[in-house]
This record gives structure tokens, C-alpha cells and sequence, in this order.
DNA sequence: CCCTGTCAAGTCACG
DNA sequence: CGTGACTTGACAGGG
């Protein structure tokens, strides 16, 4: 088991999600912005190492408008050395990576422009985690998409689509159940299908379910992670208080988290926490999470 | 320096 | 029909 957060770190003095607007890109303003997220990348990384934290997902924003059609900076070439590095350190420290892409990215829209600029997406991620040399335990996690008024058709678009796409994409995506329209025992229904993992996200488990426990989730969602796949990720966030609406905390609540521990067990899972103040809440998760046997502890390799 | 309207992109719920 | 919410607010121009 990994704890982490996802894309910012509020202690490390630099930024590594920076980008600026379309309007003003240009390929210096572009390579500049790429050179700082990928340092502060490498910042972040050995922040989290230091403190125990080897899980991370990496920003989308780090090389803005990589999949627009604006961007013909060759950025995987000028920037190889420095991803080839930053993997490295990943590797020699074990951390575990996921990245997941904005909603922007529908693979089973009905509309064919939507789709391409979709695969482009997808493809710009996979181009990130390719050039850090990591293995398929990397994740790009995407919901499942739009219901078109027909939920069963969606789901078998979404399928054609998935089958469609390079191997490239296929052996590192990931559905992950959403609060609105695909709950955890649709994405089971696709899993069954197409053997595609899929990551569990508790707060969204919470809002749209078919009554199933947590511990049966868990049990279930488990099982759709080969070994190749890595240990199955979990999203964790938690209301502020029962009936509150949803909307991310501020902050972990250190005994709901302890519960959540408790009711996964025996299975082992990484777990993104999903909560506004970051590492300080992974910290505290970290803290609660010590004595339990499952939780990998850092080596700190330079 | 601080404030705030706006930001590349899709879907859906809500008023 | 317009707006906000979503995986993460933050850019950038105006005062």
C-alpha cells in the first residue's frame, strides 16, 4: 500500500502545474513552462520520498497544449533527458504514478471530432509516462463518458471505441466509476467485457451505488488488476460530515480514513487522497496508516 | 499589488 | 437558454 495526493504540492517553493493561455503560446513560452513543471516535478517527487509519500499523480497541465493542434514543439525530444532522469528517480524509489486526464476526454461520444481530439489527449499522456521509461503500473484513469439518453448503447460504444485504441493506450488506461452516471457495477459490466482495470473512487462510490459495502467493492474492483497492472488504485475522499453535500475537504478526517483502512482489508491498494490541502493530508494518512502492514515504507535512492 | 473575469476542450443537471 | 460542476484553480489584464 501507497499513499499520495494528486498534481500540487503547497510546501516545495515552485509550481509544477504551471501554464498560461492559449493566446499567448509560443514555443519559448512553452519550452520555459515545461522546463519549470519538469524541475518542480522532480522537487515534488523527492519531497514525497523524503516523507514517506510514493504516490503521485502527475498534473495534465505538464506540458500545456501538447495534444492542441497549436503545439509543434517537439517537446519529447528536448525535453528526453530530463523525463529519462525524472523516471529514473520514480523507479529507483519505487514511487507509483497515475496521471488522469481532464473531462474533456470522451472516448464513446458520438461525434467523431471528439473523439480524435480525445485519442490525441490520451496519446500526449501516454507520451509523458512512455518518456519516463515506466511500466504498465503507470495509469492514465478516465470516467467512462456521456449516457446519450441510453445508457446500454454507451456503454457498447465505449467498448467499440476501447478495442479501436493503439496498444499503447490500452495497456496503461483505466475507467474509474463517477457520481452522475457510471457507478462502480456499470464499470464491472465493462471490466467483464473488456478486462480494462478499474480504479475505485470511495467519495463517488458513496454518491451513486447499487448498495453494495465497501468491503465488497473492494473485494470486487480488486480482482480487475493483473499483475502487470500493478496494485489496484483507490481514490479516497470523504464528505465533511454525513448528508453534507459533496465538494472536496479541506482536510482528512483521520478517524473516517482509519475506518476506511479498516473496511479494506485484507486487500492491498494504493490510495489517492482526493482533498484540497494535498501532502498535508497524505502526512496524516501516513500517520494512521503506519502501524498497518500493508504500507511501504520509502528507501530514498538519489 | 490585489482583484476578478475568464480560460482549449464535453456532458449533464439545474433553474 | 445560460450557468456551474467536474480530476487540479490559476492566468493575466485592469484598477
Amino acid at each position: 500500500m501507497k499513499i499520495g495526493y494528486p498534481c500540487i504540492n503547497l510546501t516545495v517553493d515552485c509550481r509544477g502545474n504551471q501554464t498560461f493561455r492559449l493566446k499567448s503560446y509560443s514555443e519559448k513560452k512553452l519550452s520555459l513552462t515545461v522546463e519549470n513543471n519538469l524541475n518542480c516535478l522532480l522537487k515534488m517527487l523527492q519531497f514525497n520520498v523524503k516523507n514517506n509519500i510514493l504516490f503521485f499523480r502527475i498534473t495534465s497541465d505538464l506540458i500545456p497544449f501538447a495534444p492542441h493542434p497549436v503545439c509543434k514543439f517537439d517537446w519529447l525530444t528536448h525535453f528526453k533527458d530530463q523525463f529519462a532522469y525524472i523516471g529514473s528517480y520514480v523507479k529507483k524509489n519505487s514511487i507509483r504514478i497515475s496521471m488522469h486526464p481532464g473531462q474533456y476526454i470522451v472516448l464513446n461520444t458520438p461525434i467523431q471530432s471528439i473523439l480524435d481530439n480525445s485519442i490525441a489527449d490520451l496519446l500526449y499522456h501516454v507520451d509523458v509516462l512512455d518518456a519516463m521509461e515506466l511500466d504498465t503500473s503507470a495509469k492514465i484513469q478516465v470516467h467512462v463518458g456521456g449516457v446519450y439518453g441510453n445508457k446500454e448503447m454507451s456503454i457498447t460504444r465505449f467498448c467499440a471505441r476501447y478495442r479501436d485504441l493503439p496498444e499503447k493506450i490500452r495497456r496503461r488506461l483505466i475507467i474509474e466509476n463517477d457520481d452522475r452516471s457510471y457507478s462502480f457495477s456499470n464499470c464491472l459490466e465493462i471490466h467483464e467485457e473488456l478486462g480494462i482495470p478499474i480504479l475505485f473512487d470511495s467519495l463517488h462510490h458513496e454518491l451513486k451505488n447499487e448498495g453494495e459495502s465497501i468491503q465488497n467493492a473492494i473485494a470486487m474492483f480488486s480482482r480487475t488488476w493483473k499483475i502487470q497492472d500493478g496494485v489496484p488504485m483507490a481514490d479516497y475522499s470523504h464528505r465533511r460530515k454525513k448528508g453534507a453535500p459533496y465538494g472536496h475537504v479541506d482536510t482528512l478526517n483521520s478517524n473516517y480514513f482509519k475506518l476506511f483502512l479498516e473496511q479494506t482489508k485484507p486487500y492491498d491498494i494504493d490510495i489517492m487522497l482526493e482533498i484540497k490541502d494535498k501532502e498535508r493530508s497524505a502526512l496524516k494518512a501516513i500517520k494512521v496508516a503506519w502501524n498497518d502492514k500493508r504500507l511501504i515504507k520509502a528507501e530514498n535512492v538519489d
